[in-house]
Formats: C-alpha cells, sequence, structure tokens
DNA sequence: CGGCGCCTTGAAAAGAATCAAGTCTCGTGG
DNA sequence: CCACGAGACTTGATTCTTTTCAAGGCGCCG
C-alpha cells in the first residue's frame, strides 16, 4: 500500500473536511488496499453486488447505466476524492456500471466492515451519509441541466462543471485541465447525439470560450461559458473524503 | 400527535423493512409532531437549512429546482413513506425544493437530535444511508429517461414509474391509481413541453393504454405501458421507512 | 358574470437526430 | 517499412421530433 491515509494527498485540499486522528487510525484499518485499474476496466457493474467500496485516488472514470436497447446514460463523472459503491454498500447492488477512463488508483474497503463503521464512527457514518446526499444533488442538478437545457447549454453546463470541479481539486493550471474523456462520453452525459455535441464544442471552439482537444480543456472566456451553461456561480460545498 | 410509530399505517406493508421494538421507541422520542399542508403549501425551499426533517405519511408532493430563467424541473414525486429534507440534514442547505400537490400529512423530525440517531442508532444511521441511497439511485434511472427516451418513452415511463410505486403502496384498486398532478408537473419532470406532454398522453389514450383525467390515472395494458416506457419489470426493492 | 387555471388542438418554426462520408492517429502484422 | 484496420473526431445534407405560437374550451370561485 503506498498511500497510507495519513499522508493522503486528497485530504489537505480546502475542498475537503479535516478528520481527527482517531478516525484517520479507524480509516487506516478500513481501507485494506489498493487498486489500479487500466483505462477500460469496469470496476463495478450494474445489478451485481461488490464485495468492495472505493475511494478514487487518481485518475478519472464514468458511471453510466445501459438500456435495454443498447443505450448508454452516463450519470456521472469520477474525479479523485469520489466515493464509489456505497449502493452496493446498503442496496443489494448496484444501480449502475463504473468504468476507468484513465488509469486509475483506488482505496479499497470491504463491504464486511461498513456495518463497523456504523456501529463505532458516528462521524464518519454522517460523512458516509452526507457524501450520499452530494452525490444526489449533482444528480439533481444533471438532470435539470439535461431536462432544461439546449444543446449549446448543456455542452457548456458540462464542460463548465469539469472546470470548476477540477479547479477545486487544484488541477486548474492556468484555466486548463485534463478531460480525459471521449465526446461520446460527454454526449451520453448529457443526452445528446454525437455529432451534435461535436458541432456545439465546435462553435465553442470559434466563439473562443473553449477548447477541448487530445484530452485538455482550455477555457478561454470562463464567465461567457458559465453563461451558456445558464449556471451563475454555485460555488462548491466543502465536503467530506471518505 | 394523531399517529405514533406503533401504529405506523405504512409500516405493515410489505414494501419496507420492519424495524425492533427498541427502535421504534427511539422514532417515537425523534418524532416531534405532525405537519399537515394544504396544496400548494411550500414545505421546504431550495437554498434554505430546514430545522426539521419529514415523512410523507399521506398525500403527494413533490421535488422541483428552478433554474435562473424560471424554467423548472420536477427531480422528483413525494409519495407516502417517502423522507425529505435529508439534504439539509446532512448539508447546510437543501438543493430543491418540496411542496405539497395534495392535502399532506407529515412526521416531523429535529434536525438537531439528528446527530443523537448517528450516534445511539447505528441501525437507523444505517437505515437513513439506505434511503438516501435510494433516493439516489431514482435520480439515476428518471435521468437515464429524461436523457434517453422519445417524448412517448418519456410519458409511458413516468406513468409506469407510479403505477408501480403505487401498486407496491397498496393503492392500486383495479388498476386504477390516484395521480393528483397536473400535466405540467410531469412534462417539468420529463424535459418536455406541456403540449407535446398532452399530445402524447392523448395518444396513450387513444391507444386504450393508460388514460388520465381528474386525478385518476387508469392503466389499460399494464404490459404495453411498460414496453413502451421501455422498461422492463424492475421490481422494487424493499426499503427502510425512516 | 368574469377571470383564472388547466386541459386540448392545429399550424409553423426550430433544434437535434440520423445518415453518410472523410480525415487523422496509432498500433499491428505482413 | 508500409499497408491495414480500428477508434475517435469532423463536417455537410436530410429528416423528423419537439418546441413554440396561437386560440379555444371547460369548470370553478369570487
Amino acid at each position: 500500500m503506498t498511500i497510507n491515509c495519513e499522508n493522503c494527498p486528497l485530504r489537505p485540499l480546502e475542498l475537503f473536511d479535516d478528520i481527527s486522528k482517531e478516525e484517520e487510525q479507524f480509516m487506516l484499518r478500513f481501507k485494506t488496499g489498493e487498486l489500479n485499474a487500466q483505462p477500460g476496466t469496469q470496476i463495478l457493474t450494474e445489478g451485481r453486488a461488490s464485495a468492495h467500496l472505493y475511494t478514487a485516488l487518481k485518475g478519472m472514470g464514468l458511471r453510466y447505466k445501459t438500456l435495454e436497447d443498447g443505450r448508454r446514460q452516463v450519470v456521472g463523472f469520477i474525479l479523485p476524492g469520489d466515493f464509489i459503491g456505497l449502493q452496493s454498500g446498503v442496496m443489494e447492488e448496484m444501480q449502475h456500471s463504473v468504468e476507468a477512463s484513465t488509469y486509475m488508483t483506488l482505496c479499497v474497503f470491504n463491504r464486511s466492515s461498513l456495518w463497523d463503521l456504523f456501529k463505532t464512527q458516528p462521524r464518519r457514518a454522517f460523512d458516509l451519509t452526507h457524501a450520499s446526499a452530494i452525490e444526489e444533488s449533482l444528480l439533481g442538478e444533471m438532470l435539470s441541466a439535461v431536462g432544461q437545457l439546449d444543446g449549446m447549454a448543456k455542452v457548456s453546463w458540462v464542460l463548465n462543471r469539469f472546470y470548476k470541479r477540477l479547479t477545486a481539486l487544484d488541477l486548474n493550471h492556468n484555466d486548463r485541465v485534463t478531460l480525459p474523456y471521449r465526446q461520446q462520453d460527454l454526449a451520453d452525459a448529457m443526452g445528446l447525439s454525437l455529432v451534435h455535441t461535436n458541432k456545439t464544442l465546435a462553435k465553442l471552439r470559434q466563439d473562443s470560450i473553449a477548447s477541448w482537444a487530445d484530452g485538455v480543456l482550455d477555457v478561454h472566456n470562463p464567465d461567457q461559458l458559465a453563461q451558456r451553461a445558464h449556471s451563475v456561480g454555485e460555488r462548491l460545498l466543502k465536503r467530506p473524503l471518505i
């Protein structure tokens, strides 16, 4: 285990809540290992239970649901600090799949010790519920975007969201952030066709608002981007890191 | 307080998990009263914290988010047994508003005793997280529907969802269920215009699949409805009642 | 009686999906 | 070393779903 909770690279970030020494000790026991996943690896599968829960440490991935006819809805993008597998932890099975988009490193926890967490670490249990509530509110925002915005606003919305989240993770260098997804992934997230997504991205590029190519998103005009996304500066709230 | 947890009308339903006598006693203390809300009443407001949490006992309502330009996205329909206000309980504030569509009765809990629940009732804390995870998966399904389905499928999907949920609550009488919403509510939920929703409902009526009028949904052909919704019989899982 | 809220319907306009090529890069194998 | 194919990104043309616009109807309440 190359990274233990005491020198967690994410914890010091402004975005995440601090935890006590005692909680840190518990997490150290709770964490049973690390998982390294290659791009394209399926980490969790819809409809299946999992013996493990994870926290993303490095790399990015995505959550998605598959419909009967093969269509795919991306229900979330996984960035460092995201907790994965809660559904399989408290319900019978996962309601969506999780896949690595880049090379990823994840902390591994045993599902079987989850109950121990609830019994002995009420503060951590609260954090877990908190994390779940955040996930829920994220989905609500995404639903609003997919349900109410037009193509240009949807694409701007998702780019803006990445820009904000990655900035909060200190991964913004001069308004450039890594965005290692395919256009199809964003299209599936926003409920747009690949073609339309592509053309909308081209427009944003032409208008010198944002360029996304070769896995790097370059935001030339953050204000204009937020405006097209119809989203006015909702700051990201401090949140727990499991 | 006309209803105490020992004779809760919802608990006996197949849909809900049982709880122990001891937990029941705790809930009795946790519950501080009842709220009766008239149709149209705002129960919780987006962007605001609330001193109370609720469980819907009778009646129906909806959760929605309002966009800057006035558009509205319905992010959920509230039926008896639904827990309300978790976001305000664990985060700073609500991320969506909650409004009563019919006359409603709700159990009232104090936000301040929530921490006590986590400290002394790990099993109930787990249930709370479970409830949150279910809410999250519901949103994921809704997102998939809004993102991937066409108009007919969306309308069928939401009607079918009501049909299933209300059936599980024993509120289905001969394939008729109460559906006390306006067409605009369903339109705002599925990201469709009111006009298109109306025309799609007309089609379902013409095809003798489902008729919805005067607050009552009549499902003439459940199989066909499910088929148009592109959703094949996912059974509703047993879930906790808070 | 008048106005308001909700449902209904037709016609026109627009936004997005689909269809159809074509380019570019990269890894593989002849 | 180069041909080949797969995967991702582009772009133009066409089709069609859905929105917007417009208007009328119905029931209810002040």
